[in-house]
DNA sequence: TTATAAATGATAATAATTCTCAACAACAAT
DNA sequence: ATTGTTGTTGAGAATTATTATCATTTATAA
């Protein structure tokens, strides 16, 4: 419903302002598509999103908004292997990534203690820390019915 | 000295082997690199070692090369998040990366305690695990240093 | 309001990656 | 060792992804 839509809007024009970022539609609905969905778009996923819903947008504009938001921890990128298309992923809670190598599927996992590592990395190489990613690879459950479902050379 | 690099070619070649690969000049030269280099290379860079070892190569052939290589799980591909380029690895002993945002260095730290969390994955997802990787990001000792000399503005 | 600095977007330019296919090489079977 | 089969290599073309350009428009603060 409409009011859904604009109150999302809101929440994403509200997290702009507290990060100092100038607010223009553009950037607003592609937060708010990031903050919402559970996806993890590629980039065409995303500026078809933003011209579906009414906005006028440019892939240029799409590059240098999510280039923005990773520059502010406020996204992640996802390398997702196979295809080798970016994905992105709206980052406030952490948690981590489940990657179908057969389909690209990417399921959140909401677990932080993988980020207990990143005290270990500072003691051991003395890099200032700023965040981190843990991502793991493997057969979503239907592709294993999929993959087992196939014939087999004789 | 020669003989300790026909001894890194004659372990590549038996690694292949052992993986049902056929074996080749360019696949020998680039696994023994990989193995045996703590540079984590980029494509560029892995298309340079080889001729200037003295051998031919395409970079169609660099990048067939390393796909295979990164089906077989020999090695890792590595998003080095700035610049854009494909980093890679060999990765028999499971390790991390940290990755300085302002010089892309890359950082082993063979503490495989990251891998534990390919449990709960499992646990929560019925996913078929293959593989998993953890990259923390942020600045090296030295780009804190050079960063900190840098005039502030008034 | 108005001024100013910044963002947008059409398009061009560049860079990265994949494709094509003829020549070549590995290796298993004889 | 020779041969045949199958898979690999590589030059260059084609494609795709990403970045740059810059005139126009817009957000925000004074
Ligand atoms: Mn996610
Ligand atoms: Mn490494
Ligand atoms: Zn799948
Ligand atoms: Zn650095």
């Amino acid at each position: 419903m409409a009011t859904q839509e604009q109150n999302t809007l809101l929440v994403a024009a509200n997290k702009l302002k507290s990060n100092k970022i100038k607010n223009t539609p553009q950037r607003q609905v592609i937060l708010s598509y990031l903050m919402t969905s559970h996806a993890h778009p590629s980039i065409e996923m995303i500026f078809k999103y933003v011209r579906k819903n009414g906005f006028s947008v440019s892939l240029a504009t799409v590059y240098n908004t999510l280039q923005l938001f990773v520059d502010h921890n406020l996204i992640i990128e996802i390398a997702a292997d196979s295809g080798g298309h970016m994905r992105y992923d709206y980052f406030e809670v952490p948690h981590y990534h489940v990657i179908c190598v057969n389909c690209n599927k990417i399921v959140d996992v909401f677990d932080d203690s993988y980020k207990k590592n990143e005290k270990i990395a500072i003691a051991k190489t003395g890099y200032q820390v700023l965040n981190s990613q843990y991502e793991v690879y493997g057969v979503c459950p239907e592709c294993q019915v999929k993959l087992k479902n196939k014939a087999v050379r004789i």
